[in-house]
DNA sequence: CTACCTGCAAACGTTTTGCAGCTTC
DNA sequence: GAAGCTGCAAAACGTTTGCAGGTAG
């Protein structure tokens, strides 16, 4: 097992449990995508990053293929898809426990990571008041940097 | 001046002044188009919704003519674009000091709305502490009927 | 040997764009 | 009459799917 196997022993249990709960199978082709998956240093990732990760590891697996499994990382848990301001969907590891929601600058697009539990507890609250049982949800905060101009900006 | 223009005055003045400040034109298309959208009794709207709703005015208006006028809209913040779960973009008057945020039956796709000063409150406090000045939000709650089954189930 | 999985290319649904003609100012 | 605007059709975009051949269990 791989160093970066050991780190994420959690994620491959995971994905062993639901390809076994569902008859799936085990392939090259899923390892070696969720392994470029950890080990990119971009938390938020889109299908195309992901799929240029693989190349650089000198694997050829087709673009349908990281969908394909993106969607089965998905449904097993083991990533969570959001989406952010443009259309395309963003990839993240649900790291267990480790519920975040996101700030994103309008200036530079960079993304920061908080948890505030007040927020979480009276999300809950409404959710109930309003005769649901939440399930999940989605904050990102769109902001701007005090310092102008933005630090992170790139362009 | 129609009782619908009456009913959103301040929807007008914020269009004619974007109009004027961008030295762009009053076209009937514009205005039957906003017309349209105020006439909806749906309050979140698709492009293709609402290119139906002027086709049933008896309006003969592209669907490019849509997007490009709803991108106006919302350049002019006459409406918020958002998302929700599939990849459409859903449109929504942008009525002044109404702000809510929005619960999303996984069960039915119903959309209930909430406000909660609260939250809000917390997010300022949020993005100032991340050195950010807050410039928008967007909060989704993803839940389930406590009713078993949603009575607003349709499928 | 029976699912299941993959790569490829084609299809998909939504949104954008190039262009020729028309409208507004 | 110059600058915008529109409709159309075609293109673009990210994503999904059908299929023929390949692979895991």
């Amino acid at each position: 097992m791989s160093l970066s196997q050991m780190d994420h022993g959690w994620l491959w249990d995971k994905l062993d449990a639901y390809l076994a709960r569902h008859s799936l199978r085990q392939t090259n082709q899923r390892k070696d995508i969720v392994n470029a998956l950890i080990s990119m240093r971009e938390k938020h990732v889109d299908a195309e990053k992901l799929h240029n990760a693989v190349k650089d590891l000198g694997l050829d697996i087709g673009l349908a293929t990281i969908y394909r499994t993106l969607g089965l990382l998905r449904e097993a848990g083991i990533v969570e898809q959001r989406s952010f301001t443009d259309g395309r969907a963003i990839f993240e590891l649900a790291i267990p426990d480790e519920h975040h929601d996101h700030l994103i600058c309008i200036d530079c697009g960079i993304v920061k990571e908080f948890e505030n539990e007040e927020i979480e507890a009276l999300q809950l609250k409404i959710a109930n008041s309003l005769g649901f049982s939440l399930s999940s949800h989605k904050l990102e905060l769109y902001a701007r940097c005090l310092r102008e101009p933005c630090p992170n900006r790139v362009r």
